[in-house]
DNA sequence: CTGTTAGCGCGTTCAT
DNA sequence: ATGAACGCGCTAACAG
């Protein structure tokens, strides 16, 4: 494995000169230039990424950190993640998967000190929630996909979960329907002040009352199950139901075998719109979902580059981005059933 | 941040004996073992890891391969990658991510040179696979999860295709299905020889041969309109079969609806085994698939630990596993109807 | 425009 | 059982 020096020395010239050729630090005449590129060229020289990190106290690693959540993770979370490992490489990091089993302060601690990474992006954030307290009393970088009650500075993208609700409920009711369900996360997710749960809620619950209607919602599992009993619960309180907003792709299968079970038919007799949904689980049901999904490339590459743009101090345009999801039009959502 | 050698000043002792404590390098006495952790914790010291690499030779670091398939990545692939970062903690490495878009051996020279990966885990192993001819090549540390078709020596995990196949098929035969079908991965996935493609479709044919029936099959995209065509296709060139294996998650919606639209119900008249599944996918079916599933958890616990066991120096007890996929009964297989 | 040199924080070989 | 000193490979002053 050749090291500068042996560059340095073939290229006849000194090993500062090759560094400062290599990053551009510092203006080189072209024929240096010419001359250390020809001579990294043949040794087949690759600059060596801890020492390098080592010297100018930049590793050029961030870490994503994704703990794995009650509900699972789904082809969302799974699109995050994918999305910023490219996005990472397009910049010049690398990405650390850092998977904390909970929301774990210790092991925040052990990771931001130990000099491995430049910066952190949160996944999964909680309204309040402690790794970022954490993170900012450090003053350690780090930027959201998701984001918490007090965000103010901290650079974020995060769905834009009202304008996404208005969206999907407009649509509904575009198609006739008055009378729309919600079927949010679990309880215990919203307990936890897990920000989807919170922010749809309360965006469903204005858009209802802002349009005069009566909105009626219910927290469900993350499971078919769940969602069969939800339905069924839903429409003894509520008989007169022709629509569901969900945001819970894995209790949907349930919610449509309740619907089969009473003799409906989806979307003749029924309508569903699937809010915050992955179109590969969207177009997994039977009728493909109407949906309103989420930008998650757009998202996991911002979630990347709002961290990198603050790690090389670049100026900021806007630290915190929504991003309303966009709604596919499928086969799941239809006109309101004529009833008389 | 504090280095070792404010915690050799404050403990009074030389930097040396400080890293040899760390390390259990060598024998320290127990009174300045004392002394020196006390010191850590009061300064609140932490290994610098880029130091620490750069002075060992070893970062500590692995790196996960993970391109990013035609099909589009599915709950198993999500499950290797939370599964490995787990299990890359626990043995004390950093997973980092590495998303090749292709197979593209420059990026692979690259990551493998740059010093900042001790080894890494490749995934979506083709049979023929120039990712792991370079890997041999540079006599770089890896692992696969997934194999080649020569893979001796080289540590690996996979699924046992043929077993998953044979007790697919024995149990559907055990239900009194002796025209069965089955549906595989695209054309294209199987002529790039991937793995599971290419060894499921040879298990598919020497078991149905063994059992002296005609086994028929078909290629598949990922996508459910691609089933619903292909099982239409199936079924006209063979209306008698009453049963299909499948392995392809995102195809399964169509063939249900095709079955569906054929006036029949599942698995009454028409029973399904999916293979290579997801619990997940399985689940969110409607009936629930009955599959069998990959052990992902302990495949990409097993790809880590077989990639540490090389990097540590310790005896590699073997170094391929074949994992068979679980069988679990849910509701899309039944006995065969009984047309006489 | 280029060269010289002092670290970055830690592992490790020598000595003692 | 402990210390001193060198080097890992590179960056970034400082000095021409």
């Amino acid at each position: 494995m050749p090291t500068m020096s042996d560059v340095a020395r073939r290229a006849g010239v000194a090993l500062s000169t090759v560094s400062y050729a290599l990053n551009g630090t510092r203006p080189i005449s072209a024929e240096t230039r010419e001359r250390i590129f020809a001579a990294m060229e043949e040794l087949g020289y690759k600059p060596h990424a801890l020492a390098r990190g080592l010297a100018s106290k930049r590793s050029r690693i961030i870490a994503l950190l994704f703990p794995t959540p009650e509900r699972g993770l789904g082809f969302t979370e799974l699109e995050f993640v994918t999305s910023a490992a490219n996005a990472a490489r397009n910049c010049g990091y690398n990405l650390v998967l850092w998977s904390s089993e909970i929301h774990n302060p210790d092991e925040m601690r052990q990771l931001t000190q130990q000099g491995l990474v430049d910066g952190v992006i949160v996944m999964e954030v909680r309204l309040e929630d402690d790794r970022i307290r954490l993170l900012r009393e450090l003053e350690f970088p780090f930027s959201m996909i998701g984001r918490c009650s007090d965000c103010d500075g901290i650079p974020h993208v995060d769905i834009d979960f009202h304008e996404t609700v208005v969206e999907a409920v407009a649509y509904l009711m575009q198609l006739g329907h008055t009378r729309i369900g919600f079927l949010n996360q679990s309880q215990s997710t919203y307990t936890a002040g897990y920000g989807p749960a919170v922010r749809t809620q309360a965006a469903f619950e204005a858009v209802m009352q802002r349009a005069k209607l009566q909105g009626v919602s219910r927290f469900c599992r993350a499971a078919p199950k769940a969602g069969y009993e939800a339905f069924g619960a839903l429409l003894a309180e509520h008989p007169d139901l022709t629509a569901l907003v969900i945001m819970n792709e894995r209790a949907v299968p349930g919610v449509m075998q309740a619907i089969a079970d009473r003799g409906w038919s989806i979307p003749d007799d029924f309508s569903i719109v699937s809010v915050v949904s992955s179109a590969a689980a969207a177009e997994m049901m039977i009728p493909p979902l109407t949906a309103a999904e989420a930008m998650t490339a757009e998202m996991g590459r911002l979630g990347v580059e709002l961290l990198v743009r603050q790690l090389e101090g670049q100026p900021q345009d806007e630290s915190g981005v929504l991003l309303p999801c966009k709604l596919v039009v499928r086969g799941s959502a239809g006109p309101r059933r004529q009833t008389y």
